[in-house]
Formats: structure tokens, sequence, C-alpha cells
DNA sequence: ATGCGACTGACACGACTGTTTCAGTAGCGG
DNA sequence: CCGCTACTGAAACAGTCGTGTCAGTCGCAT
């Protein structure tokens, strides 16, 4: 009945990324079967027999889109070097996160987030959660031996992170590009070398 | 037929005060006039009639929480006194922040706030747009002269917001208050008197 | 050719949605 | 007592929701 969880399907993966697309313009939070299907060319029959149930579906766009996200931040300090240090990474997550190109992923972000804390159960569960690790990681990942695991360095990175997701917060909602990079970078040059 | 919205009327706010307790622990993603109704001792029909139709009622709801919020927030600089200065002002929204007792609200904004990103128009509409502008009004008030109006004082609020809404995000996903407050205290350090 | 697995279309089920219609009831000023 | 305003109950409207049922069509290995 159900096709195979270990093998996603080349058909899943085509529906998937277009109804990830369509999610991007739309939102999750009043998603529904018969518009989405109609959108992507499907049906809602289809839908249900290659993800189960609705549920199957949005666990699965979250995870898309938290792939996405994972993968820019891999780009980061990943590159198999050395660490490149908390506040340069800093400064390119949020050369990053101001991009206007990624507006809509950013939007859907913060509506999951948000949505996750009042529901922690069903689809969204642990997703604040989870986002709030994978970053904390990430930054943790960029900061040099001595300070990565020091009590100083763990409060550093956790204030990186406040900075850049409160900022986020504010450009969402104002798009003041101006205004909050200055304060971003501001807030970089406080934060030492 | 329709009640006059600036008479709120006794019945209106009672019914109001308990839809609101009723979405603080519910969400208003997915408020539905017959639960709610039944929860608070009421009838759809009721709410219909008191506040036109379910739009006007979740916009009476982010109202009612917006005023929460800016009860708060007001009791901060605002004594009559001359300003307390953004750094003790940011320190003082941040214990409040902090408090167990307005997690709920809390959640209720986040939720609040990512759905207006998603979905412009309707009932949230502005919404974040909204709360952005309250809260960096009371942060400038609560700056002496010389900054508040200077290119700077405008940099040193705009970070101050973003990393107290940064770190709200943190702990309303882990709960991990010691961690977080820690970060702001330094931040708050960091920031100067 | 045959059978099997992946995929799809059409349709209906029951539950729930916001909203409306019709019919009231309680209180209160005249 | 009258009439008016504020409020309420019961039931039904048309619509959408997620999901299930039954059937059918491909493509491909045997």
């Amino acid at each position: 009945m159900s096709p195979d969880r270990t093998t996603p399907s080349a058909r899943q993966v085509e529906l998937l990324e277009a109804a990830y697309q369509y999610v991007l313009d739309h939102g999750l939070a009043d998603l529904s079967l018969r518009p989405l299907a109609t959108a992507i060319g499907s049906s809602p029959r289809v839908l249900m027999f290659l993800f189960g149930n609705k549920d199957g579906l949005v666990r699965a766009l979250l995870a898309r889109a938290r792939t996405d996200e994972l993968a820019i931040l891999d780009r980061l300090g990943q590159a198999g070097q050395e660490p490149i240090g908390l506040v340069p990474a800093a400064d390119r997550v949020w050369a990053w996160l101001a991009v206007d190109e990624h507006r809509p992923l950013l939007r859907l972000w913060v509506e999951a987030y948000g949505r996750s804390l009042v529901e922690p159960d069903g689809a969204w569960a642990g997703f604040a959660r989870a986002t709030v690790h994978d970053w904390l990681a990430v930054l943790a990942a960029c900061q040099p031996q001595p300070e990565r695991d020091s009590q100083e360095g763990a409060t550093r990175r956790t204030l990186a992170l406040a900075v850049l997701r409160g900022a986020l917060l504010d450009l969402l909602a104002t798009g003041e590009h101006r205004r909050i990079t200055t304060a971003v970078r501001h807030q970089l040059a406080l934060l030492g070398p």
C-alpha cells in the first residue's frame, strides 16, 4: 500500500519539490490538500498515497525546508579547513539572511517556529527546538577550539544566534534593510574578534 | 443589528476576556468558533452578534493581546520621570519576558507575528510591523535626549530589540533560562551605559 | 502474455467550518 | 402595559476539510 519510506521514489520527490515551492508562497498554516494538488498538477488521492496523510506531507515539507537551511549553514565553516571564528561566521549568516530571494523561506521558517511553540504535538513537533540546536551547533563549529568548549564560548554563540534571529524578525516585518544591517554590524564589532 | 463599535458593551468585554484566556492556551491558528463558544459558556451565534464575524473576533483578540503587551512596556520608562537609559530598560524588559507566567502570551505573540508575515491581509494585517514600531518607540523613550535622536541611538535600540526578541525565541523553544539570561546580561554589559 | 507494483481518476463519506434565519426572552424607560 | 434594545437558543445553510473506496492505467520483469 504505502510506499517504503527509505526509498523516496522519483515521483515523490518531484511532487514534494512542487509542493515546497507552493508552500513558500502560500504558507503552511492554512494549507489544504485540494488547492495544493490542483496547483501542482496532481490530486489529493496521489498525495495521500505518496505521503500517507496530511501530517506526513507537512513533515516532509518541514524536513525539506530544514534541508535548505542546513545546506546554507554547512557551507560556512565546514569547508574542511580550520574554524573561521564566530564573528565572521555570523557576518556571513546575516549576509545570507538579508538576501531578498531567501525571504519566502525565512517567512516559512518563522511561521513553522511559532506554530511548533503553540502546538508541540503533531507534524510540527520539536521544530523550534531542533532549529535552535542546528544553528548553535553550526556556530559552535565555527569557533576555534579554546573558545568553543568554554562557558564564555557558549554564551557568545547564544548571543550571536539571538541577534541574528531578532534582526531577522525585524527585517521580515519592516524590510528596513539598512537600519537593521547597521545594527548587526555594530553588534559584531562589539562582539570582538 | 450589530452593536456600536465605540461602545464595547459589558457583555462584549466579558466574553472577549474569556476568549482571550482560551486563546492563550489553545493558540490562534486553528481557532474555531464552536469549541471556543462552548469552552467559554457561550454560543457561535452570540460571538457573531457581538463581533460581526470571525475576523472581527480575531482582531479584537489581537488588540487585547497588544494591550497586555503595551501595558507592561509603558510601565518601564514612562513613570513620568526622566529616561532611565536603554540598557536598564532592556534589562527590565528581559526580566519581564523571562517570567514563566508570561509564556502563553509570548507564544501567542510569536504565532501572530509569523502569521502576519505570511498572510499580510485579513485580521492579522500589519501586526508584525506594528509591534516592531511599538517596542522601538518604547525603547526610544527610555533613551536620554542627546542619544535618542542620534543615528547611533537608533542603531542601539534596534540592536537591543533584536537581542531581546532573539533571546525570547530561544527561551520559548528550549526553556533554558540560565544559558539565555547569561547571554542577555553579557550583551547588555557590552552595550555599555 | 502475464502478472505485479507504482501510480492515478472519480466519487462519496462523515465531520467540521463560518454564517444565516427564525424565533424568541429579559430588562427597562415611557 | 407597551415597545424598544440587548442578547440568546436551535436549527439549518452551503461549503470545505481529510480520508476511504473502487476501479483503472501504465511500465516493466518474468
